[in-house]
DNA sequence: AGAATTTTATGCGAACTGGTATGAAAGTGT
DNA sequence: ACACTTTCATACCAGTTCGCATAAAATTCT
């Protein structure tokens, strides 16, 4: 429900920004943040520099729009995935099912999670970005662990079963299929890891 | 047990190979392959850079090397923790452990695993690189497979327990840990995490 | 001692990088 | 119509980057 502001004066932006910050995701996510330049984001986003600037900022300022786009996507997609059955095991074998799809997606092989695959990189040295990667993280672990209390409280789960911890140890798995996945990991080598794995996590 | 050759002509090396690349892996290890500057690998290793391309090559070169340094410094490393203790509980705890340990070291804040967290991201564009992460990847899986048949073939778990799946599960930890060390995760997070996630990997 | 060989040191240069100045273009208000 | 406002497009700039050319230094062979 977006409301359509009052015309603003002067020349009408060309670009429209969520889908910029799209492309700049798209190009930000195969090479990383110092990998990919001023001119792969300008051509992937169809601006040229003066209108990324004027838009986002500087670079990193670009990068870490991206992230938090990204982080929310990744959210609302979460949530999709694990309320899409009743049933626990089922929803979980959905979440790996659907995050095996969307890290092998991408036009120039698999690219894993942005965060996980490109954030890390620069974290160490850049705080805000740190703090960004930090918060994707968490928004899995804490999306996946209100999703195990909800099958606690459905009676699906056992009463003691330590959801928080559990779901760290299902982000991990994912955290684990993004970085295999960006090795090269073959989708079938993917799905039989997490077939395997999902009995343990759920166990 | 070095075979010390009889000494070739012309000027001796300045520089210890092996301590070169040990420099080199630190440098490369906060920012990253792309992010790190021919400069700061000349000032890390002391050597400048006509004798760097003479002994190494190229950047990539270099990294790669640094790589397959890391990959077979990483197989000794958990050969001997995982090793260190009969127990196979004690032993995972060992390993997990050591690897806090590990991935929080680093004089400019924890900085995970080399191949995690800087591979990873160059990983998509370049094939050689994508291959260096994959061997790295696999003799973590390898190693802890290794150790898992060990006590099952020592009783201390069941006959039919699935070594290699669960040995990627246990590495796929380790990523986690690896990556939530980047992102700035404290120590006692990371312990509590491994703390809860250890015996369900095993149960 | 002197020639030959290998490494080091200085420094260069071509290409690329992030970021911006400048003026044309495309709208709105009066 | 005309001024005003905002965005777009071109081009530029200073700094950095990788990689190498060139010459001095250190060692071995004759």
């Amino acid at each position: 429900m977006k409301v359509s502001e009052p015309r603003r004066r002067g020349r009408p932006p060309a670009y429209d920004r969520d889908a910029a910050l799209l492309a700049l995701t798209d190009a930000f996510w195969d090479q990383g943040f110092a990998a990919t330049p001023l001119d792969a984001l300008a051509a992937a986003s169809a601006m040229n520099r003066p209108s990324l600037y004027a838009a986002f900022g500087d670079k990193q300022a670009m990068y870490l729009a991206v992230l938090d786009r990204y982080d929310r996507d990744a959210e609302a997609q979460l949530r999709a995935v694990l309320w899409s059955t009743d049933d626990i095991g089922a929803a979980v074998a959905a979440l790996f099912a659907a995050s095996i799809d969307f890290y092998s997606a991408g036009a120039h092989g698999p690219r894993g999670c942005l965060a996980v695959g490109t954030a890390a990189t620069a974290a160490v040295a850049d705080p805000a970005i740190r703090t960004a990667l930090a918060q994707v993280l968490a928004t899995m672990d804490a999306v996946i662990a209100e999703r195990l209390a909800a099958a606690i409280t459905a009676g699906q789960l056992p009463a003691d079963f330590d959801a928080p911890a559990r779901a760290a140890l299902i982000g991990a798995t994912l955290h684990s299929l993004a970085t295999r996945a960006r090795a090269g990991a073959t989708r079938s080598s993917l799905e039989g890891f997490v077939a395997a794995a999902a009995p343990v996590l759920l166990g």
